[in-house]
DNA sequence: ATACTATTTGCAATTCTGTTGCAAGTGTTT
DNA sequence: AAACACTTGCAACAGAATTGCAAATAGTAT
């Protein structure tokens, strides 16, 4: 889908900023920081729009917040049947400790747990550590 | 065990600081971040010195972070076996939605995961979301 | 094409999170 | 009780994230 498609069919005006900064999550495949974002587009946009951009894409269920032990939150872009009402992102997540870049291992399923009783489970997500295919 | 043994079987001085937060930790049963742990002992001690407790709780295997999609890092105690050497924590993790606290599945094992080939993997972290028993 | 309205943006200021250097204080060992 | 290394508090700093507000812009209706 592209761009503007994209953002109009998850009710967000087609801005420069939100144009620019969708496209650098479709440039890379792996989970961007708020501050990757920053590197690539503070020549056109302000840090705060970046940050305004983010809260919004996550509202409307663009991207997704990839869990990750590093300090600062990263992001990447949803299944298209994302929207801001469900999330179908049941995919593991990987972190290479060498080049520190996460990437979606889409093809991963989270095996299904059973809880203890009482639990009501919404969500899973794996988080797999380790070396990746280019860094090995 | 008690406090005092916990921080001199780890290799720590027992001071005043580090048997107040390790005493926190012992009283709740989920995973607790710096500011909520300044919440309780910022009478007794400064900031910095929680942050630095912190580390060397970490460092010398008393406490792990649990990871989280909120802000800030969390911790919790860790099971009795751990050290600096050798960490044992291979639980997952559960976040409830609605109370916000994250506890340890101890447990609950975190699944063996077969990865595509040129990956190796050194550690995985199984974080699930939902509601937990206190709330449902 | 123009005008209107709600949304979005940039800037400045502020808050929160986490770290570092250093001097003073404390725990442990002898 | 003395000695030494470790620990603490303070002040300063750096980075991450949020907020209020005025100016700019997108989408819609005219």
């Amino acid at each position: 889908m592209d761009t503007e498609n994209i953002l109009s069919e998850h009710g967000l005006r087609n801005t420069e900023a939100r144009h620019g900064v969708l496209d650098v999550f479709k440039k890379y495949d792996y989970a961007l920081s708020h501050s990757d974002l920053e590197k690539e587009l503070q020549k056109y946009f302000d840090r705060v729009t970046i940050y305004r951009t983010i809260h919004a894409f996550l509202d409307k269920g663009i991207i997704h917040k990839v869990i990750d032990d590093s300090e600062s939150a990263k992001y990447a872009l949803c299944a298209d049947e994302c929207s801001s009402d469900r999330h179908h992102d049941n995919h593991a997540h990987f972190k290479c400790t060498k080049c520190g870049n996460s990437e979606c291992l889409n093809h991963v399923q989270v095996p299904n747990i059973n809880l203890p009783s009482g639990y009501l489970v919404s969500e899973s997500n794996l988080l797999i550590e380790g070396v990746c295919k280019s860094c090995n």
